[in-house]
DNA sequence: TATTAATAAAGTGTATGCAATCTATGTGCC
DNA sequence: GGCACATAGATTGCATACACTTTATTAATA
């Protein structure tokens, strides 16, 4: 339920600040909007505002933060219109991932893909949204490494954690997990038959149905 | 043929220092692989250590240097695998703004695109390869913004800033700039119509071409 | 009371200094 | 001569200090 909070001291004090500044983002900690002051950060995390400023940045770099010069760094917020282009875009990338995996996952990572799709079937019969969540996660994370390219390892991730904010609650909607799991169940079918066109497509149609999900709670929240 | 060198004094010191040192890394100015020592950067723009640090930590955020912990930076060298999974991506990401272009260009945008892209004609019948470059860069950039999607956009920003190093003198292959124009012809027809897959395949293709064409160079050089 | 000007407080941006780490050169030893 | 080790130099990482900008507060005026 809870996440681990513990702060991971390894690499310098300004990579621990951007993992541990990102997580709190990610996890909804720190709301899109709130105020992230340099000296509050400095004192909560024990160090000084020399590695919060540069972690800031990289956040910045990443989208992740807005900041004004002058004027302090807040957690994005974003248009509803950017909200749309970042979950159009997931649903791109995602379609994209599902073809490759479909022509490049290797007999070990179908043969894994397949049976925690098939176990995951449990959850959604005991309707357990928590755990289904957590395995929905690895899923899609399954399909961004089958796809065996670096560098759309990196866009999907980059793009995944920042709709974070915004994708919260999303198997609260009546009937969400059973679909979720049949739109699974044809990119796993399409994957395992090799067929990249048609695993790219159900990939695809999955995360818009999901972004719409998503966005009913980001408008009304 | 020599870049704009003067440093635009807007903004803080930081966001001069990072497009600054961006600006040298995608010119080709500094190669992959160059140290980037702070106190050399330091000198170099008057300024102290700090908005360099800064800099250099956002520019690794970005994939643009590579920063080992105590060891200093370096301009971001790329193995072949990950230079061959930008290029994929980079096509895949194009043909996603085909698509999305051949349905959401406005007549403006539309119109704009098809004269470039006449006009460019005559660059290819006189063989003015910097023209044709310069115009080649513009030609895509409708692309990009003529899919309508900020974050997709972003990605493909972010994507091109980081193959800039490496797809150099592209146009110097004997045939590759008739062969670019008819390529872009395909692309240009397809979204004029409206046809939305077509305008999408033409633009991976196309995109697909140039890369394999560049990566002669990235292992000749 | 509302509005504006002046001033104080808070917070950000940059420079500098010191501690910690890495790199290179040289010394002793086999 | 080659290799391990030690030491000095160079460079990075972080903290602190100060200048400048923005924001909040107060006072004065209409």
């Amino acid at each position: 339920m809870s996440a681990k909070k513990t702060l991971i001291r390894e690499g310098t004090a300004v990579e621990m600040m951007v993992r541990a500044i990102a997580d709190h983002i990610v996890a909804g900690d720190l709301r899109p909007g709130a105020k992230l002051d340099e000296m509050t950060l400095a004192e909560r995390f024990a160090v000084s505002r020399t590695p919060i400023r540069e972690a800031l940045g990289q956040l910045a770099a990443m989208g992740l933060v807005d900041r004004r010069p002058n004027r302090g760094a807040i957690v994005a917020l974003v248009t509803q219109d950017q909200l749309v282009s970042m979950f159009e875009s997931m649903a791109e990338l995602e379609g994209i991932c599902g073809r490759f995996s479909a022509l490049r996952m290797s007999s070990v990572e179908r043969a894994e893909l397949e049976r925690g799709h098939q176990a995951s079937a449990r959850l959604v019969y005991h309707g357990k949204e928590e755990d289904y969540e957590a395995y929905n996660t690895e899923f899609h994370s399954q399909l961004y490494k089958g796809a065996h390219n670096d560098h759309i390892f990196e866009l999907v991730s980059l793009t995944r954690s920042r709709l974070a904010p915004f994708r919260r609650a999303q198997f609260r909607l009546a009937g969400r997990l059973a679909k979720s799991w049949e739109e699974h169940d044809a990119i796993v079918t399409a994957i395992m038959r090799g067929e990249a066109n048609a695993a790219g497509d159900a990939a695809r149609s999955h995360v818009a149905k999901v972004s719409s999900a998503s966005l009913v709670f980001a408008s009304a929240g």
